[in-house]
DNA sequence: AGTGAAACTTCCGCCGT
DNA sequence: ACGGCGGAAGTTTCACT
């Protein structure tokens, strides 16, 4: 699961445009069709690249703000929480769920239109499961948002300098 | 900039998965491939479609640990903001970054392999800006992640029962 | 591992409804 | 706006170095 340079590369391009050819990428990355393909495909079974996707406007689609819900509570066990990510994946207005460590237990991103739909969002939440301490924290303002991640850690194999 | 029915129904497809092809959609939207076509085509234009991008698996590129860094700060001017946020973007673990009303003033989602690459970067920070009180929360596991915004709230065509 | 080209699939513009 | 057709472009496999 080592990624020489050339990988990283091709990752790199692909977090930016996953529309871009195959064939472009080959050329920037200094490589021909069909191994750069081939690599391609490889991270793709790998699971290193998890799918391709369709990155869209937020403001367009009308869910412009962003709360983020931390939830303390006194059920510390695994079923528990397995309940409670099961309400959790069936609200869609919830696009991030952490479990912390630290005073809040678990950490949530929501998005929805304005302050009242979150309050609708907040009402049927706890309406599905017992929350004891919830927080929440109004974002006014989304200044970075990037679905790439950094590859700079990414295990390096052994050739390559 | 009103979606309709069909239009919210490709936007779900295309969220999850960016590689079916136009004429499968079309298909599963019943409609053939050209219509189909010139909708996504539209969507893009307006910008409603912004990117296709490859997802990765943040493990498997090794930044499995996400911390969310809270900063207050007795900055309030704009100026300022600018200048914080262009160190931010030359911080690629920094995926995530917001402007918050409340007792936080800014908060930003970093990854990073473990708690001795999260130091490294948080030196690294104060470093390049004068932060006077920041605090950080570490995710013990991501539960839940997506890059898929719901559509429930897209404002729709009159014309769409 | 790399190249080149052939076979197949998908995209995308044109024209008609 | 929707649909069908056809050339262009991209993808995927294969034979060879």
């Amino acid at each position: 699961m080592a990624l020489d340079k050339i990988d990283r590369k091709i990752l790199t391009l692909l977090q930016r445009d996953a529309t871009m050819p195959v064939a472009e990428i080959g050329r920037k990355v200094g490589l021909s069709t069909t191994p750069c393909w081939r690599r391609i495909q490889k991270m793709e079974e790998d699971g290193i690249i998890q799918r391709r996707v369709a990155v869209l406007d937020p403001v367009k689609v009308n869910v412009g703000v962003t709360v983020f819900v931390s939830v303390k509570t006194n059920e510390h066990n695994d079923s528990w929480m397995r309940k409670f990510s099961g309400v959790i994946d069936e609200f869609p207005e919830v696009v991030e769920f952490y479990r912390m460590s630290g005073d809040v237990d678990y950490l949530m991103r929501v998005v929805v239109p304005d302050i009242g739909a979150y309050d609708t969002f907040y009402k049927r939440l706890i309406s599905k499961i017992n929350l004891t301490d919830v927080s929440s924290a109004f974002a006014m303002g989304q200044i970075k948002y990037t679905t790439a991640l950094p590859l700079d850690f990414a295990i390096i194999s052994d050739d390559d300098k």
